[in-house]
DNA sequence: TGCGAAAAAGCACGATCGTTCGATTTATAT
DNA sequence: ATATAAATCGAACGATCGTGCTTTTTCGCA
């Protein structure tokens, strides 16, 4: 009998983690504190505490907590779509959906984690790294699939696609949480769509966009 | 007189500046301290604090000489250069050379306080906005020249662009400090040039990128 | 229903934070 | 050189941090 009964210490720790989730997405991990987790939730610091060897490790639960979700949303879903560019293309859809109604709302924490942790040595930092790069792993290989199947170009490089788009993403949660600017997010579509259409390439596929912007009437399931 | 001397406030103000500078580069803003600061300068807590009326006050300044650094070294000794692509073409690579040199070795305040105040409302917040739409704005009214002088296509949005290049260096910022690949510098530039490519248009005036990488060669005053 | 285990609370600790205040040491100007 | 002002120090404050300990409460099962 797998997830017969989730104990009450697992129950806890699984709302310890939200509260974390929540309140690291806003302050950064650096910001994530074992008193306002217990505030939060109304429980005392080392009720909290239990439930954790330590602050660094708490920080890589949510790391991980923070990771899985976002591949859920963003990176799972896009895989029921044929391989190539539809592929991508609904990766980056689905990433843009997460960063609009999630991210600039409450913040990221492999946006704010990642300066944080820029360097600072440790095993939370290395963690950090270690989803970053699976994350980016992810989209490369999308790309070379799209290579291969001849969405894009041969001469297209997918480690110099995968940077800009992560470029594009950064400067738009930097554009919309700062600077509240709320034309990032057309920006960062227009940006997208003008990148994917280059490294289309000469080869005549460039109708495969049908839209310059995509069309946000469709419900998300 | 202006300048005569120099009091010795003035001078411990400036070193205190120094300091906080290089803290807040690698801390970030909030992991500047007072007590870093004395340390580091050997003198007490309240010494260092007595030139600042709080830490607020201390944060702003070092984003106020943060700023005028960068624009020193970035943004006036382009203006020595015509108008137009020329101008936008040496913004870049003084602002590259600030990134590789300077920013990726010990940190970027502009970039960690984005992250850090981005939903922190108070002054130091404000401050921060002020000085990013100050250099964005330079940038775009540079870009706007590119328009005007024919370099850049009247079809080129001088605000995407500006939003693509501060992409172009966040991405830049996060592959070379986090994940520290080496190939991030000359994968920014690859982007730049493309980039501008894109926006130089139908007109012929491609032939002003000689290379598809710079010439690194050159020894920089 | 009662018993052993698990979970949460309570309390204290040393450290560090920004900040205040009065004393003390320096620099500046007559 | 001396008086005045500026600069720095030393000590302390209340808060908050992560983390250990011990005690109490609660849960799960026979």
């Amino acid at each position: 009998m797998l997830c017969s009964k989730p104990s009450k210490g697992e129950q806890t720790r699984e709302r310890i983690l939200d509260a974390a989730q929540s309140i690291a997405s806003r302050e950064g991990l650096e910001g994530l504190t074992i008193g306002s987790i217990a505030e939060r939730l109304k429980m005392s610091k080392s009720g909290v505490f239990a439930h954790f060897g330590s602050r660094e490790d708490l920080q890589i639960a949510v790391i991980d907590d923070y990771a899985r979700k976002f591949l859920d949303a963003v990176f799972f879903p896009a895989l029921k779509l044929p391989r190539g560019l539809p592929r991508l293309k609904a990766m980056f859809e689905n990433w843009l959906d997460r960063v609009q109604f999630v991210e600039i709302p409450n913040g990221c924490v492999f946006v704010s984690g990642a300066v944080e942790f820029d360097d600072k040595e440790g095993p939370v930092r290395d963690r950090m790294v270690a989803v970053n790069r699976a994350w980016q792993g992810e989209m490369r290989k999308t790309a070379v699939q799209a290579i291969e199947v001849g969405h894009l170009s041969q001469d297209c490089d997918p480690e110099q696609l995968v940077f800009e788009l992560y470029g594009v993403m950064l400067s738009l949660h930097h554009d919309a949480r700062l600077l509240r600017d709320p034309r990032a997010v057309e920006r960062a579509r227009t940006t997208f769509n003008r990148t994917i259409h280059y490294y289309a390439g000469r080869q005549g596929d460039a109708g495969a966009f049908h839209t310059e912007t995509a069309p946000r009437a469709a419900a998300r399931p």
